[in-house]
DNA sequence: TCTGGGGTCCTCTCCCGG
DNA sequence: TCTGCCGGGAGAGGACCC
């Protein structure tokens, strides 16, 4: 391990819900929940307003309106929070060209390969700046780790948070880890720590007490070992600037499940062809692919067919999938299906007696399904203008959905520097009421001293 | 009140070929 | 020719992470 702590680990404070407050001047300082809105939404952020009520991350949306029933649920706006993720990923690579993303909202950067940092009063000057860059470029808050180690860098930015900055100096490590929750340990999940408790192991110390070989008895191989180096503070993990993806797969849950065996096929082959669409966008082919059931009584199942080639072919790809749910039984019923490709290429060899089936025909159906509006006339008026989302009036200009329904929908008209902003409703079908891109956070500085509501688009 | 979506990695079992 | 051993790949499932 190295001898100072210049591996940095940032973690952006309550990300989702903290973009929605950014963009949402009247939701600040409120307890705002992002998430799926139907009958099977889990949350994915909740505001830390929202979690003085209990509400967190994984916990069913249900739930979490019982804690807290008047929090704003909001769902997720993907595209919006890749925006602001890329600048912070800019950030950082500005600091050092070995950056591993994590997540949207999470990331590793080794500052001595970028020579910003060789020691800890540097490491911690590196890490100060890069939390007033985000916050300026941003408007959000970070919180930075930093340590000798990838592991340690992490639990250094949990301790950090919200919006701090703590290092672990060197030769302090084995000391703070020991009284802590052999939950703290990446890898040490619900099944492994429950795992450790019936051993009566429940802190990182007690997996040192305990030695490698009982670590190794208890819970395999690979596991204790690693567990084992984990609580000496033993970490040799380099930061890996580029990963390549080994499987590409999509799945959906049913707001109700699916009885239909008919039904049940369609929306498997629905699946491999948008999973297909993922796949050629990557410029990636397969050669197993993967199909997923979860049933009625949340069992879920995979059942899998590894093909001679690599392939992107829509048609070989829903062969496959259909061949495998013949294998299955969904009597009772399916909650969740899901399609997935992997031992990825980025070639393909392509299945000719396959291809022989009708290859123009695939093709032309796929670029149909590509063509086709992400809308369909049938769509729920909920699911047409979602909660959250950014829409523009010809009269009043910008603002989000703040609800819809009953053949109405329910627009607060603000923008991120303006103040809060008034509530107006309309029917679902104005013609002066139209979805619109996201607002910038923080105007750019040529805008900066420009006239009150002047957002940019992005 | 039931429990998302997109991934990664590990383990076990079975089968096949040398 | 039969048997045992071993390794590798495929397939299934589990755990974990954000």
């Amino acid at each position: 391990m190295r001898s100072a702590p210049t591996i940095l680990h940032l973690d952006m404070d309550a990300f989702f819900a903290s973009a929605e407050q950014a963009s949402k001047p009247s939701l600040r300082g409120k307890a705002v929940v992002v998430g799926g809105l139907g009958p099977r939404g889990v949350v994915a952020t909740a505001s830390y307003e929202a979690r003085v009520f209990g509400v967190h991350s994984a916990m069913p949306m249900a739930q979490a309106r019982r804690l807290a029933p008047n929090a704003a649920y909001l769902v997720p706006r993907f595209a919006f929070y890749r925006l602001i993720s890329e600048q912070v990923m800019g950030l950082l690579r500005e600091l050092s060209p070995l950056v591993e993303p994590l997540s949207l909202d999470e990331a590793f950067v080794d500052l001595e390969a970028g020579g910003t940092a060789w020691d800890e009063a540097s490491a911690r000057l590196a890490g100060g700046k890069l939390r007033a860059d985000i916050r300026a470029v941003t408007g959000l808050t970070g919180s930075v780790g930093l340590a000798a180690s990838k592991m340690l860098a992490k639990i250094a930015s949990e301790q950090a948070k919200p919006d701090g900055l703590v290092v672990i100096e060197p030769g302090t490590e084995r000391a703070m880890l020991g009284p802590l929750s052999v939950r703290t340990l990446p890898g040490v999940g619900p099944a492994t720590g429950d795992h450790l408790r019936r051993a009566g192991i429940t802190t990182v110390g007690e997996i040192v007490e305990a030695g490698e070989d009982e670590l190794v008895r208890l819970l395999g191989k690979a596991h204790g070992h690693g567990l084992y180096a984990m609580a000496l503070a033993r970490d040799e993990r380099p930061v890996v600037a580029e990963r390549e993806a080994k499987s590409v797969s999509v799945e959906d849950t049913y707001d109700v499940d699916i009885h239909d065996r008919t039904r049940v096929g369609l929306e498997v082959q629905r699946l491999a062809d948008r999973c297909v669409r993922r796949l050629r966008g990557a410029g990636l082919s397969g050669r197993t692919i993967v199909l997923k059931v979860r049933r009625y009584d949340f069992s879920t199942l995979t059942r899998s067919e590894t093909l001679r080639g690599p392939t992107d072919d829509p048609a070989v790809v829903r062969e496959a999938a259909a061949r495998l749910l013949d294998s299955v039984d969904t009597t009772g019923g399916v909650r969740l299906l899901g399609v997935g490709v992997s031992g990825l290429a980025d070639y393909t060899q392509e299945d000719l007696f396959a291809q022989a089936a009708g290859e123009h025909a695939d093709a032309a159906a796929v670029e149909e399904a590509e063509a086709a509006p992400e809308v369909e006339p049938e769509v729920p008026v909920e699911r047409r203008w979602p909660s959250g989302h950014d829409v523009r009036h010809a009269e009043y200009g910008h603002g989000w959905v703040q609800g819809s329904g009953l053949g109405r929908v329910t627009v607060r008209f603000e923008t991120p520097d303006s103040r809060p902003g008034r509530v107006r409703t309309f029917r679902v079908d104005d013609p002066e009421l139209e979805p619109a891109d996201p607002l910038p956070l923080v105007a750019r500085s040529v805008e900066a001293g420009g006239g009150p509501g002047g957002g940019v688009p992005v």
